[in-house]
RNA sequence: GGCUCUGUAGCUCAGUUGGUAGAGCGAACGACUGAAAAUCGUUAGGUCACCGGAUCGAUGCCGGUCGGAGCCA
């Protein structure tokens, strides 16, 4: 068990966590463990989500079985839960093969369920449907001041405009009859774990994200998108809203130059990096790499070794 | 060359009948419990092109300089 100890690779948007956890899990097969990956990043879950998403071509995965990629249909909606569900389900099973699994991506909200002790509280598509109505017709104001007479401290925590988290907090305290925290907690790991952060200083890393979105075009995510618009993308409550997936269907749609198009992805990848390292940061846990350092693998495989007593 | 318009936050632009200025976007920072590549909040940025004049006081009025746009020749 020891030696299947968790691993994950963390941080925001094309810092080269895909590449750095094939270099662990080398390692780790290198001194006679086993290794496997298992992605955390939501968008890489579709399947036909190719370049937009970054996705490790399989040629280029050197053989090492990578989990929970394109496991999605386009036109079905991803969830945290059921990701949790799904991720935890195989770290076990790889636990229990010995096989060190290494968790890698960028989705903040999908590592948290994986990583900490939560539990999601009920979900109820009708009620929530209702909400959302009503959301849509009265304001985010309204509903967060019947919000205040149902549950004071819940609305206290929640910003009266952020309408979908006041639609949330309604959801579940009509379900459950109780008090909500509206609150994250401690981070409490669910299992010991080593986590891995990558990142660099902003600007260098804006340059890089301009360059890859520019990438993106050339390799033909606009063919890409035209497929999947075949396959139902704009019917897909969260694929459809992916970034440069948005953009690229708009484009398509003759609104958008595909100068703005990609301008406008570049922009929106910038945003996304930084929102991503907003969570990141109250995580005490993550060990903290710089890309542009040129030791930073041989830095991430001494952390590996000592954690897994290789 | 003449006439008209124009120069305000990183960008696009409001505005002040003269009392040193705002918005949207961007940026930085933050929140985040079943859409999270989502949904939101906060803050920082301006000798109001430059020089001079009248005025208690100018970004605003007058004169000039420099830049931009259009029309006429």
């Amino acid at each position: 068990m020891e030696h299947s100890k968790l691993v994950a690779v963390v941080g925001p948007t094309g810092t080269g966590k895909s590449d750095l956890a094939l270099a662990i899990a080398a390692q780790i097969i290198g001194s006679g463990g086993a290794a496997e990956i298992i992605n955390a990043d939501s968008m890489q879950f579709y399947r036909g989500m190719n370049i937009g998403t970054a996705k490790l071509p399989i040629d280029q995965r050197a053989g090492i079985p990578h989990h929970l990629l394109d496991w999605l249909e386009i036109t079905e909606e991803s969830s945290a839960a059921n990701y949790q569900q799904a991720a935890r389900a195989k770290i076990l099973e790889l636990q229990n093969r010995s096989v060190t699994p290494i968790l890698v991506g960028g989705s903040m909200l999908y590592l948290a369920a994986v990583l900490n002790t939560f539990e999601f509280p009920k979900r109820d598509e009708a009620l929530r449907a209702e909400l959302e109505a009503e959301l849509a017709r009265v304001g985010a104001l309204a509903l967060h001041k019947r919000l205040a007479e149902r549950d004071p401290v819940a609305a206290s925590r929640i910003i009266p405009e952020n309408g979908r988290r006041v639609v949330r907090a309604l959801e579940i305290i009509e379900l459950t009859g109780e008090p909500f925290a509206a609150e994250l907690p401690e981070p409490e790991s669910w299992q010991p774990v080593l986590e891995i952060g990558l990142n660099s200083d902003r600007e260098h890393l804006r340059g890089r994200l301009a360059q890859r979105v520019q990438k993106m075009w050339q390799q033909g995510l606009i063919d890409e998108v035209r497929e999947l618009e075949a396959l139902g993308i704009r019917q897909g409550k969260t694929s459809s809203r992916a970034i440069g997936y948005a953009q690229a269907l708009s484009q398509l749609d003759g609104l958008k130059t595909e100068a703005e198009a990609i301008a406008e992805t570049v922009q929106l990848t910038n945003r996304y990096a930084r929102r991503q390292m907003s969570w990141f940061r109250r995580d005490g846990r993550i060990n903290w790499l710089d890309y542009q350092d040129p030791g930073y693998i041989a830095k991430a495989g001494s952390l590996v070794n000592s954690w897994l007593n290789l």
